[in-house]
DNA sequence: TTGGAAAGTCAACAAAGCTGACGTATAATT
DNA sequence: AATTATACGTCAGCTTTGTTGACTTTCCAA
């Protein structure tokens, strides 16, 4: 072992301890508890849930999305997105349009007013963010979304980072 | 304003675009997803949920906790709680003694099966944790915990670090 | 000592996940 | 052309976990 190797080593022993990654475990559990805080008085007003948040963010960030690609994202069941969709449809905030070259695919796309939903929603979570992005600083935000991305399942990570690239 | 914090202030501009807010925002989704998934599979087995496994995690973290004291720091009902921890009793995982200054309460505390669960549960999440710090790499697990804070609620941020103070 | 507040429990309901079975339209394969 | 596979929708029924409302038991303060 090199003396840099080492010395990164008993860092890490340093770091890594039981007790350090609990206390990063619970701190997922309460920001996450934040995280969800605002969208979710939104959506209670409107007699949502999260799941319709979760289905409206993800059209909104891939538009003419397919629902067997949908539920690949959000890892749920057709059957239990399909609940949700269909609601969302029914209301005026999605709209689903047969595919054109394969007519078997429906593809999901928000109306005028499933996108001024979309931004009550994210307005509020982007705030959020925007803020702790602030108070902690820029240098933190590279970490953070490194150990974010370093947490995913990998097949995740992919999808993750396919919309990122999509939306550039 | 002064040269310094004009240059943040346009460092923050040309950091905090639309655009890598809502990538913070999947980011967090999807972590979340990867951060919940081990443990799930190990409950799945046992017929629990995660509101189980969050209630066994806070009673290992705070042994004596009260009935309240745990309603406050997982954000749900007494009601809703108290499904998850008679069925915790009833195993013989979770013990609950009435109090002796005050009769009205309960003292929450794991038995030794109790204890059995919680290890193997954080023990596959704190292996998570590890693998997304060690990925990460040392400097990056300061900004992922400074991010973390600041996007909980404020009545949050107190709790978690009741909670880690108690523990040193 | 009595009346209100607090802690906890029981009952019933809702949201949103799940499995399984089935139907229909379309595409792909043989 | 016939078969098989895929994409989507739907029905039924179950589970977990959240909710509200009504009820005891206990404590405390007027």
């Amino acid at each position: 072992m090199s003396d840099r190797s080492a010395a990164l080593h008993s860092d890490m022993l340093l770091f890594l301890t039981d007790e350090q990654l609990r206390q990063g475990i619970e701190a997922m559990f309460f920001a996450y508890q934040g995280f969800t805080a605002d969208p979710d008085r939104i959506l209670a007003e409107l007699a949502y849930g999260r799941a319709h948040h979760r289905a409206v963010h993800f059209i909104n960030r891939a538009p003419g999305t397919t629902v067997n690609n949908l539920l690949g994202i959000l890892g749920v069941t057709k059957q239990s997105l399909n609940r949700v969709l269909r609601t969302l449809i029914e209301d005026g905030l999605v709209e689903s349009r047969v595919g054109r070259v394969d007519k078997r695919e429906r593809h999901l796309f928000l109306t005028e007013a499933g996108h001024e939903l979309e931004h009550k929603l994210s307005g509020a979570q982007r705030a959020r963010m925007r803020a702790a992005y602030r108070d902690a600083g820029p240098e933190a935000v590279t970490g953070f979304r490194a150990v974010l991305e370093a947490m995913m399942d990998p097949d995740m990570r992919r999808k993750s980072r396919a919309l990122k690239e999509s939306s550039t």
